[in-house]
DNA sequence: CTGTTAGCGCCTTCAC
DNA sequence: GTGAAGGCGCTAACAG
């Protein structure tokens, strides 16, 4: 039933060269030649195939967004950010998710690299090391989002977690708090942005002349993953009284925790989180939070991958976003 | 650089179609053929072009879907439902937001028709009436989610609007509430879901011999959207005990707006929402909601969506997914 | 069992 | 300013 170029031609009694040259806008073509293939246009509802269109231009048009878990607000927030950047430069985003895990990673890299359906893949990694991305980046664009994988032979985008972690430490013990504890990640697995969390959370409590602060931690960033953490880190002697939770989500879920310990934050534990994702100011209380600007991290990563599908072969480069502590109520001093 | 079936038969000095049968794991070819073939194809790394394949083969396996806003946790957490499915069924996703507005749904809908690059659209709609629908259908395999348009040609799945919202109600009122309001959605605009849903919350309590409750409209289902209509509501003289709202998100802000008032849930005032998004049984107090079968929601819908893929000319069909009135801390009973 | 051939729908170099 | 022809990379008839 799909309506052809050359069925077009074949009803206005022209070639197909000059309906292309029509449906192109393109010029060399007399007015009412313009107007009669318009005509015959209109009448047989012609569409594009773009699948056509792009095997003969040699791009698609398409980027490939990996993220982890769209369940995760924060994800939700950035993939939103991104499909609206990408469309108002023309292009449509696939989403895929890889759940963290590397294999799965690597596997959705490998199919996007192979299937050329994509001019380009953002990849928020949590699990590839340096070499696994290097191997699969070949002959693929690709910009690296969120944490900063050392010395990877991609781009990358994403704030300074080392500062934004030991600006967020700070924060506490300037409001009074003398046990800070870190939540979240795995300091033990290749967690590139827990790793780098945690040196900016240990090089505060240094600068202030304080004991290494303890350490948390999960196998996910999810809520759900939150509470059995909390509760090891609570059960000691002397527990910490201010979490520096690694993501928004492993925040609310130790807000509930210790509510349901019968806790109160701010009074007895301060809490910060990471990303500031959108739910987060409406918590009770309110959370305080690493706030990552999201809008910033679509634009400057799709700049990026625009460049590289445009065949520039600079050097990897590494943007730096910036990043804001927001302080609301979960982090209020105490008195 | 891409290396071509031909480049790959040359080299190993057979025919394209022979590499081809090996590629594709046909039959008819010879041990030692295959094996020869193999190597050549490992030693030039080929990878299919699949726009090439799927021009061929008139199917791109992809599937669009359409959501409002993927900051919306529940439409991410839909969104990841069906990213899975699909993934199981050898379907790619492309996600595009349509902001709720009308005119853009209809814009995309319209691409996803013309483009031939997807094979079917989910699109999870609020303002089309069913006359748009109608006519941008035409010649694309379309599913609706969410909510019940009336008599659409299209294929749709959901939940029982009017029976959920209804139940709820009744839950609200059996425990002690006697002024239960509702929050969210415009009554007056062709918004679906809340016309539905206002429906059962006023069957329930004609039902239950009270009077008509009231509407709190909202511009849009957002957490920061509730504030206003919720000052509103218990400015009056007899304010509201329990708020039935139309969305997670309205009931997170609206229990914090609560909070701000120095009203407390549930002694003061009950909420109730309606999605049960993944991080609704974390808030504070933990949130009562409406659960959607949102797993059940992306299998139904996918498998209508390739059925019709498939050439299944059958009538609009009306799948109706399963829901659950989840009770938790906010809409515990008064004394 | 394997090779030849003809398109899928589009765009574009080359002639006219 | 317009027409004819070829090919992007792949697969499926049709031989042999």
């Amino acid at each position: 039933v799909a309506v052809t170029l050359r069925d077009v031609a074949a009803h206005a009694g022209v070639s197909s060269r000059t309906v292309s040259n029509v449906v192109n806008n393109y010029s060399h073509v007399s007015p009412t030649m313009r107007a009669k293939v318009q005509a015959s246009l209109d009448e047989l509802d012609y569409r594009p195939n773009l699948l056509a269109r792009s095997l003969r231009a040699g791009r698609s048009g398409i980027i490939t967004l990996l993220v982890p878990d769209l369940t995760i607000p924060y994800f939700g927030d950035l993939a939103h950010e991104v499909v609206e950047r990408a469309s108002e430069l023309g292009y449509t985003v696939m989403v895929d998710e890889t759940g963290g895990r590397p294999e799965r990673e690597r596997a959705l890299l490998d199919t996007a690299a192979r299937s050329s359906w994509v001019d380009g893949v953002l990849l928020s990694s949590l699990g590839l090391s340096a070499k696994d991305l290097a191997g699969l980046g070949r002959g693929m664009s690709v910009v690296l989002l969120g944490e900063r994988t050392a010395r990877s032979a991609l781009d990358h985008v994403g704030i300074d977690n080392v500062a934004a972690a030991r600006s967020a430490t700070t924060h506490l013990l300037e409001g009074g708090r003398t046990r800070v504890a870190a939540l979240g990640g795995s300091a033990t697995r290749k967690d590139a942005t827990t790793h780098l969390r945690l040196k900016g959370f240990r090089a505060a409590l240094a600068a202030a002349g304080r004991p290494a602060g303890q350490h948390g931690p999960t196998p996910d960033y999810h809520r759900a993953s939150a509470a059995p953490a909390v509760r090891i880190l609570l059960e000691q002697d002397e527990p910490p009284d201010a979490l520096l939770c690694f993501s928004d989500e492993l925040a609310a879920g130790a807000l509930r925790t210790l509510h349901e310990l019968g806790l109160r934050v701010p009074d007895d534990v301060a809490v910060v989180g990471f990303d500031d994702a959108d739910g987060s100011r409406f918590l009770t209380p309110s959370l305080t939070s690493v706030r990552q600007d999201r809008a910033e991290i679509a634009r400057a990563a799709l700049d990026l991958l625009l460049e590289r599908i445009g065949g520039a072969e600079a050097r990897a480069r590494d943007v730096s976003v910036p990043w804001e502590l927001v302080v609301r109520e979960s982090s209020a001093a105490c008195v």
